[in-house]
DNA sequence: CGTAGTCTTGAACTGCATCAACCAATGTGG
DNA sequence: CCACATTGGTTGATGCAGTTCAAGACTACG
């Protein structure tokens, strides 16, 4: 069978149940698919959309990792968010049919790209993907809330632990070990996300090393002691 | 003609072009109508909904002003927004069918009940209002966004000019002066919000008097030098 | 094998927090 | 109507977490 170049299929992709509704008939997926304009390639450090350009798809990652950015007039960056594979980009165009941030590749990567308005007709019909879609845009919301709570109240060793934690979660979701893996992004990425100097986020490392709670080698990571991580996150997460 | 107690009545709404997407016919706001549940007061201080709270409806801010706020194990409290007439409160609820965080009215409101299930149900049928949702959420994706940038990037004087126009230019959309207006809250809030401690929030007010760009008397604000306060927020507003 | 990017570590600095006193406005009860 | 308490805001003195500046180590890649 000729494989069509660039043809989705849903069925057989290892992100299905990430970015797709439980639950959708066999008629529902083909639907969805001849929605889906294309598959399309970025590669390590290429930007997938950039802030201002104009709306017209959202894009869910098959396959790598990407950092989400505003960039100031002076020069600064604000990362404010990771995604990877299974996660949605560019939901912050929807309002003003513009992107709002800088999409980049932390390596080389693959995605689906799902035009808007095509989205927004189906979803019109299937009920559960119409569901799913304010699902995704709403956790995106809570999401940047606690990056918020965060920022504005967390310290340098709870802001890490955070981070550590959440990355854990997210690669446990993807059936891959909570508590090894490599990072994507540099200390500078983790530190602008985290709303800190990449010195700083160096040195937390260290501390954490030495108090036995994680191996650091540049950028493999193991947790070796979670409950104490999960100590530190405790007090200071949301209630909620 | 009895008016029924409670009853929406969309079309004589003051914050009508806020809350709904323009060009909507009588027959689809009549409908809209009967799909919002009622309106209800909330007296200042009281909490439209809590944080674990069931999720079932979305509020459209008629009257008054509300906060929401996400509170730690600890104590600490982070304010993750300012809401007004024409608001919509309760988005954070829909990803995981509990609100992520309270919402707590700054002053004697009252709101109209969405009931989302209803939303969507409606917005399966009028595009335009499927549409406005999608766009309500993604401009609160945006928003987030721009506060991590101020939490993550900038210095305190930045952090209070880029609110302070922030909150003229609202109230300018709605049709209140943009340059003499009464905070809603408290420099306690304030901070909360900015990622502040009040004490550097009255200091940083207590330097723009003192460089004339801002008189301020308790919660009162008047502008005096926008372009200045303008200048200060340039260079590290994102550039989009 | 050399050069550039990334990471670590140290020393000194600083912007905001903390602690504390005081003031103004508002409310309360006698 | 006035003493008093309460709440919110201002201002000063001091401290410290994280930044800045600087140097060196490690890694990767042409």
């Amino acid at each position: 069978m000729a494989a069509i170049p660039n043809r989705v299929d849903c069925n057989s992709c290892s992100v299905r149940e990430l970015c797709l509704p439980h639950g959708l008939s066999f008629d529902e997926v083909e639907q969805l698919e001849r929605a889906v304009g294309a598959r399309r390639r970025i590669k390590r450090g290429q930007e997938l959309y950039h802030a201002r350009d104009a709306f017209s798809a959202l894009y869910a990652i098959r396959l790598g990792s990407f950092k989400t950015r505003l960039s100031t007039a002076d020069g600064r960056e604000q990362v404010t968010g990771f995604q990877m594979a299974g996660d949605l980009l560019g939901m912050d165009g929807i309002g003003a049919a513009r992107y709002a941030s800088d999409a980049v590749a932390l390596e080389d990567s693959e995605v689906c790209v799902v035009p808007f308005d095509q989205l927004e007709e189906l979803s019109r019909e299937v009920g559960s993907l119409q569901s799913h879609l304010h699902r995704m845009m709403s956790r995106e919301i809570v999401r940047d809330q606690g990056v918020m709570l965060l920022l504005g109240n967390m310290r340098a060793e709870e802001r890490l632990a955070t981070f550590l934690l959440s990355l854990s979660e997210r690669f446990r979701a993807r059936g891959f070990s909570p508590s090894a893996f490599v990072l994507r992004m540099s200390r500078q990425e983790i530190g602008s996300y985290l709303g800190l100097k990449l010195e700083t986020v160096s040195r937390v490392f260290s501390r954490f090393r030495e108090q036995g709670l994680v191996d650091v080698d540049q950028r493999e990571i193991r947790l070796r002691d979670e409950a104490a991580l999960r100590r530190l996150v405790e007090a200071c997460a949301g209630v909620a």
